[in-house]
DNA sequence: CTTCAACAACGAGAATTTTCATTAAATGAA
DNA sequence: TTCATTTAATGAAAATTCTCGTTGTTGAAG
């Protein structure tokens, strides 16, 4: 699951970009109308964060453009306007939201977060990878449709791998999705380190593959290779 | 803490006040734009749940009054539309939440049940009760001055109590309010029991008196006589 | 005043979550 | 490479939460 970001102000690309890397996303970016053209026909994207005012063409064309192509992907407009006319605009075309310069990262970050999430619970409730089988209509997990008991928390860390398989989860991210309101950000999260090894050992121990690679120093992803 | 419902549709109206009822807050209605500015001049209220399309002026101007005058009331919106710009609309004027209609009550609750929670977490960050004080900033409770070490759930417990003094709680409510999202309706609430005794021994064994009394058939209530 | 049924209190223990100390592994610098 | 440092894995135990069976209470009906 990858995040394009299309800006051209080089502060403020820069900023967005590192700031997804740090909550985990893979991110790309591109500074101008062709790039990012040719950026979303070679890979595909679960979210575009698009500049309307961009060198090479106008953003509502590439959210037209978009949309026609290929619209499994997500859009957050961004503008220097406050235009309502603009956001009508842009809404209408197909994104999924609309944010006005200047903003807060956090304000960003959400707003990403609320379209992945509306995005990724769409569909079946029921997620599969290879042999491990995860159905939310019935809480259960399967491994080669053996039931696996898995308490709460671990259901909740599957899932959240399975939501965001071949992307690395870092401990914090996980720690506040298992926590939900309830993470105290003042503590550290090795609680993570008990909950993974847990996990591992279930899945291993009822003939699943433990597919939750290490990835040291940044956190854990979900892949098969 | 009370609960304004402005709201045309007298039907929907009526479920949603006599569902708030139920749940244990103090709940008024207004039917059209003038009668809510009224209610709202009058008495102080916790949250407004707004309907956007009233008679006699829209809700979005209600909430930019509201939020101009006051502004410690929380507001949920309600619309027909699900239009996202309606929604970007209401939360960038300061609404909390936004619901579309048709919805489930249990939706409608849980949203509110949040932004109740939210709230009640801002302002001042210490509730009283005679003997009792709890101090959410350093999420510490002492009787008499002296620290009593309450667990989780205990302290949720015991905020909400005193939240809500003198009000009778519900095992359902109760439950709700201390599990979050992560609750299993289809089970019984029966390990409220367990917390209610817990915390009781806790404060009785720390010097405290009993203040929450047993509603036989109803639940519980914190009250000094 | 009894009796009954529903509700609540309680203790004990099971299950789960979290902490902690120790060991192992990975990385970058010398 | 080796060393030092950071990061991760692990087992065990502590703390917390939840379940369950038993006992006690309450209020209504007879």
């Amino acid at each position: 699951m990858k995040i394009l970001v299309v800006e051209d102000e080089s502060d403020l690309r820069d900023a967005i970009v590192s700031n997804l890397i740090g909550q985990g996303y893979i991110c790309e970016f591109a500074e101008d109308y062709r790039q990012a053209e040719d950026k979303l026909l070679l890979y595909e994207y679960a979210l575009v964060v698009l500049d309307i005012q961009l060198p090479g063409g106008s953003g509502f064309d590439l959210l037209r453009w978009l949309k026609k192509e290929m619209n499994n992907t997500g859009v957050l407009i961004l503008s220097a306007f406050d235009s309502l006319d603009h956001k009508i605009n842009g809404l209408d075309r197909g994104a999924d939201d609309y944010l006005t310069k200047p903003f807060h990262l956090s304000e960003l970050n959400s707003r990403i977060n609320a379209i992945i999430r509306r995005r990724i619970y769409v569909g079946s409730s029921t997620l599969i990878f290879n042999e491990i089988e995860l159905n939310h209509e019935y809480r259960s997990v399967t491994i080669n449709r053996e039931p696996v008991p898995l308490t709460k928390k671990e259901y909740d860390l599957l899932n959240y791998f399975m939501i965001n398989k071949k992307r690395v989860l870092t401990k914090e991210s996980i720690a506040e999705h298992l926590c939900g309101d309830d993470i105290d950000l003042a503590n550290n999260f090795d609680f993570i380190y008990t909950h993974i090894k847990n996990l591992r050992q279930k899945i291993t121990k009822h003939g699943g593959e433990d597919y939750i690679k290490t990835v040291y120093g940044m956190g854990y992803k979900m892949t098969d290779r």
